[in-house]
RNA sequence: GCCGAAGUGGUGGAACUGGUAGACGCGCUGGAUUCAAAAUCCAGUGGGGGCAACCUCGUGUGGGUUCGACUCCCACCUUCGGCACCA
């Protein structure tokens, strides 16, 4: 396709119209320049404002797709944009590097996993390297590597001394294909985020953080992100569950224990008919113990328990239940209630128990008109209605108290208040706040991650690795077992140790950390990150943190951003950093699609990177990424988009190279803008420099800064081509092609680097300023005026900006087609917006 | 079921604060250039009507507010995402 040029990087031949540029040339030149000039080294320098872009690192699978190609796209535009800005912009890169599918290759294929994810690494650095990114790759971390989870393992003992890491037995979820537990978060639909096996519940001892005790500031901090997507927040909300309500202590009949249970209906109490306490509560045995109830009750239990460790499906899960036999007392009312268990009481969630309001709730009528409990309605919509005898559904809304003793009459808000004051008054309860979101569970029985350093001795049991120790070293001559134990349980040499605190004999914790912790801080190293004494400098992350714009997928949405910020505030506690959350503007870019459907090998509908940039170079696939939509939607691949980004750069580089002549010779004086199509260049050149750095700046579009240089560009040549030569105006030619290079640049990086040296500069383009425009030339003399008759276009005027009104107005009553239109009816208004339009409103 | 986002030409998308709907690109049609092609350049391109000037309809559907609505309000439909026995 390239053929055809010398050496200088201009055209050879007659007829230097039809040829393309030899982009693959160009970039590899330019790609040896700026790695030898090194052009995107950062250091700290107090005295510049600081910028942090940041895309999440990518798992090395082998091979860039184009999803990442977006993702870096669109930060490399963010980076180069501030930094012409005049910002010490920070822009890294790294390696999210442990996980499955290293385990997988290397069962499959006998190759370690630290072989496979180090030769992953290389070739996809390699080609984040062609497409002209511009990181500082000095701060490269790969989160396998021990220089790093040494300090993801000293960051776990940080939190285990804060008492946020813990190990305990319950009920977790278990993925049979992946051979390890997963985090509630990692559940997507009771399926496996990664495999989408479907999960199991499991009993085991595992090791969880605390992320719970943080619900809280997680919840109400949420309110602070205000360069977030609403929808990111909502969901994050949504996840953590805030709930507010009341604990009410119900005596149990003959005994001395109480039936705790959380509501946020505490307003329908005296609709309370029976209780319902979750298969695993402690006191459900307990009830039943040496009565003749014990023996269905217990295979009740075992058979509910058992059903969660096979299938999850909620819509097969009825609402079965079995009478304990004992009773509970309303505190409000003194009334007997039969207390039940049931499978749809989760243990986990508020106190395991619930008080059952059938009247009030869907789950709780459809439970009673299966096994036959009584209803009671204690709230009606309307004050004083009627209350019927029977009901087809539970009543859920708003309404006032009937058959509620003292509190008839209440509306619901009020009854809640007068209730819960009542409880507190009288000891036998409290108002209460419920979350939904669980701690979070860390342990993996995986090979392929960091080790948990921890080990258990005889003598003294838990005990952490002290962190002059670290790192706990992965064996990295792995044997893979099958079997649901992790490999690392195997390995004898790993496994036994001494205990640090009595120096007898020991054994390692041989689970290893979930990896969403090692993602968890990665952005703080970077800002540090050769540090071998700590995880970073408080120096450093002060400087460069928070992170001023992350870019993401929204699948991380309550994963990786939500343990992120969890990680964020606890090290703000232990005053590591200083910041309380760590992105300040997130972005979270669509998929990339092709033919209506996900990209995938299956499919057969994959495009690779590697396959656009040996047939167009870098600089085409990342414009046309940019061009095809607006960062936060889906993005349709179209090989004829491609074609036509293509097109546009080959009509930039004919622009230069077809005025050379303007950029030798003398240099020029200060354009003087004369004639009307001068005045219409400048014009264009100023608006289009406002309208790209708004839309690079403020929203994100760089689908219509594009398009506003294309339109540029396209009037450039209306320019060359419709006046005669003697009359165009060569300094506002010159100005005018050299800041269109300079708007082109983050977008086309290698491309604008060759144009801007053919044009005779000497420093690389990537360290221009970034134009400003000119207000006086956004300034028109003329505009043009819609004139519309009841609302409806039809005619148009042009005029001076500085036309009173009257005047327009006459001028436009006095149109032909106008007074075509008006001839007859009266005049009601004429609406009048300035710069705009008239509006003649006729009757 | 609950929460959220989105529906605009043949197509990707634009219209930023209620003010010219369809910028820019793709595709298509016609023309220039060429022996011919590729490449490039120019012109046209929402539907219907008209020789034309123009008229008329048109932003998922139905209502409403307004001089004026893709934009605001109400109801609904479709698609996509999240949550889902959370008391």
């Amino acid at each position: 396709m390239a053929w055809n040029y010398g050496g200088d990087g201009t055209i050879k031949g007659e007829n230097n119209m039809g040829q393309h540029y030899d982009f693959a040339r160009i970039e590899s030149k330019w790609k040896k320049y700026w790695e030898k000039e090194d052009l995107h080294k950062v250091q700290m320098d107090p005295n510049k404002p600081k910028y942090y872009v940041l895309e999440m690192f990518p798992y090395p699978s082998g091979e860039l797709h184009m999803g990442h190609i977006r993702n870096y796209s669109i930060g490399d535009v963010v980076a180069r944009f501030h930094t012409m800005k005049g910002y010490n912009v920070l822009h890294p890169m790294g390696w999210d590097a442990f996980g499955m599918p290293a385990e997988n290759a290397a069962i499959e294929r006998g190759i370690y996993p630290a072989q496979w994810t180090s030769s992953n690494i290389h070739s996809m650095h390699r080609q984040q390297r062609e497409f002209g990114l511009s990181y500082d790759w000095d701060r490269e971390v790969a989160t396998c590597h021990p220089e790093y989870y040494r300090w993801t393992q000293w960051l776990f003992l940080l939190f285990y001394q804060r008492g946020l890491a813990y190990k305990r037995k319950a009920e977790v979820n278990w993925c049979p294909s992946c051979q390890t537990v997963l985090a509630n978060e990692q559940v997507v639909s009771g399926n496996c985020w990664r495999c989408d096996s479907q999960v199991v519940k499991k009993e085991l001892e595992q090791w969880f953080l605390r992320i719970t005790d943080y619900a809280h500031r997680l919840l109400k901090d949420l309110d602070t992100l205000e360069g977030w997507p609403e929808s990111v927040k909502i969901m994050q909300a949504n996840w953590i569950g805030r709930s507010e309500g009341a604990e009410i202590d119900f005596p149990v009949k003959g005994r001395e224990d109480s039936i705790k249970v959380f509501t946020t209906r505490h307003d329908t109490i005296y609709g309370a008919t029976y209780m319902v306490l979750a298969p695993e509560h402690p006191l459900t045995m307990e009830l039943v113990r040496g009565t003749e109830r014990e023996e269905p009750v217990r295979s009740f239990v075992k058979e509910a328990i058992r059903r969660r460790e096979e299938t999850i499906d909620p819509e097969e899960l009825g609402k079965e239940g079995i009478f304990l036999g004992a009773y509970a007392i309303n505190p409000f009312n003194g009334e007997e209630i039969p207390i039940w268990t049931a499978d749809y009481v989760l243990m986990e969630y508020g106190t395991g128990a619930v008080m059952g309001v059938p009247a009030h709730d869907d789950r709780d009528f459809e439970f009673t008109n299966l096994h036959r409990i009584p209803q009671r309605i204690v709230i009606m919509p309307e004050k004083d209605a009627p209350v019927p005898e029977t009901m087809t559904q539970a009543y859920a809304a708003d309404g006032y108290l009937v058959n509620s003793g003292p509190f008839n009459g209440l509306s619901v808000q009020e009854a809640q208040e007068a209730i819960a004051d009542y409880l507190e008054e009288k000891g036998i309860g409290r108002r209460a706040v419920s979350y939904k979101l669980r701690d979070w569970l860390v342990s993996r029985q995986r090979y392929w991650g960091a080790p948990i350093p921890i080990v258990y001795c005889d003598h003294c049991g838990v005990v952490p690795v002290p962190m002059d120790e670290l790192p706990v070293m992965l064996p990295e001559k792995v044997v893979f077992q099958p079997g649901t134990i992790s490999s690392l349980a195997h390995m004898e040499d790993f496994v036994h140790t001494t205990c640090p605190q009595c120096g007898g004999p020991a054994k390692r914790e041989t689970d290893t950390m979930d990896t969403f912790i090692c993602s968890s801080w990665y952005y703080f190293r970077y800002a540090d990150a050769r540090n071998e004494e700590a995880p970073f400098s408080k120096e450093a992350v002060d400087y460069w943190l928070p992170v001023d714009q992350y870019i993401g997928g929204i699948e991380h949405a309550v994963l990786h951003l939500l343990y992120s910020r969890f990680f964020t505030k606890v090290l703000y506690d232990a005053n590591l950093v200083s910041c309380q959350e760590p992105f300040t503007n997130l972005l979270t870019q669509g998929m990339v699609i092709k033919d209506g459907q996900k990209m995938s090998k299956s499919k057969g509908n994959v495009v690779t990177p590697g396959e656009i940039i040996s047939k167009y170079g870098a600089d085409t696939a990342r414009l046309f990424i940019l061009f095809a939509s607006p960062p936060e939607r889906d993005l349709d691949w179209s090989d004829q988009g491609v074609e036509g980004a293509w097109r546009f750069l080959n009509r930039v580089w004919r622009l230069i190279h077809n005025n050379l002549d303007i950029f030798t010779g003398e240099k020029l004086k200060p354009a003087h803008v004369a004639s009307g199509a001068d005045k219409d260049l400048w014009h264009k050149l100023h608006d289009t420099i406002k309208r790209v750095t708004e839309d690079v700046e403020k929203r994100f579009n760089f689908n219509t800064a594009i398009s506003t240089i294309m339109e540029l560009v396209n009037q450039i040549h209306r320019y060359r081509e419709q006046l005669a030569a003697e009359k165009q105006n060569t300094a506002l030619l010159r100005e005018t092609l050299e800041k269109t290079i300079l708007l082109l640049a983050p977008f086309a990086p290698y491309l604008t680097e060759e144009l801007w040296h053919t044009m005779g500069h000497k420093d690389s383009v990537h360290r221009q300023k970034w134009p400003d425009y000119d207000e006086k030339a956004l300034v028109r003399e003329e505009v043009q005026i819609v004139i519309q008759v009841n609302g409806k276009l039809r005619d148009r005027l042009q005029v001076p900006v500085d036309m009173d009104r009257e005047e327009l107005e006459e001028r436009a009553l006095g149109l032909e087609r106008i007074k075509g239109l008006t001839a007859g009816k009266e005049v009601v208004k004429i609406i009048n917006v300035p710069g705009r339009l008239i509006n003649i409103v006729v009757r």
